[in-house]
DNA sequence: CGTCAGATGATC
DNA sequence: ATCATCTGACGC
């Protein structure tokens, strides 16, 4: 999958998978409110939420609308817009410019003003069909120590074959072959 | 290589 | 107080 966004092309290569109920992960744990509404929304729709302060995070919303469910967008790889990207982060080069959700927020300059975007139709913020990968890796989801054992070994975290374009704290090594 | 603290602000 | 993170500093 793409997400295209003012010029910029990326092609998706990690991401994780987020819902309730039976996931303390995720952030619809402790019912809806005003931050994860979108969660909870119809599909197709971005999730955006600032962490620690510093981060702005990308979900693609997943589940059917009254039930919380969404895909953390990890890490991608640039497709077009290099320069743009080049620009929004200084010194940034490789996989730091791309891999680990907060360096993709900031190179795609999110805004909280996104939280809801439909994401499936033209827009400041898209998401469009792309080149299938060929094969996926899966492992234990990262950065979610508070959620309960039996959940944060669940492995909901997916990657693609071979890519260098993964999140630093997790990298391919730890995941298992899916197909 | 590793571990660690601090940044920083919306939310409950 | 908590938090789906990142960076730079330090120790080995």
């Amino acid at each position: 999958m793409l997400i295209c966004r003012e010029g910029v092309v990326l092609r998706i290569t990690e991401v994780e998978a987020y819902r309730w109920p039976g996931d303390t992960a995720c952030h619809a744990r402790h019912g809806r409110t005003a931050r994860n509404d979108a969660l909870w929304g119809p599909p197709g729709r971005a999730y955006v939420y600032l962490c620690y302060g510093l981060h702005h995070m990308l979900n693609l919303v997943t589940g059917r609308d009254g039930e919380a469910g969404a895909v953390l967008v990890r890490a991608a790889e640039p497709v077009a817009g290099l320069e743009t990207l080049r620009a929004r982060r200084p010194g940034a080069e490789g996989p730091a410019l791309l891999a680990g959700p907060g360096r993709l927020g900031a190179a795609l300059a999110l805004e909280l003003d996104l939280n809801r975007e439909r994401l499936f139709r033209r827009g400041s913020l898209e998401v469009r069909r792309g080149t299938p990968p060929e094969a996926i890796r899966c492992g234990p989801r990262i950065g979610i120590d508070y959620a309960e054992p039996a959940h944060r070994a669940l492995p909901w975290r997916f990657a693609i074959e071979g890519t260098r374009w993964v999140s630093r704290r997790a990298g391919l090594e730890h995941l298992d072959a899916v197909r």
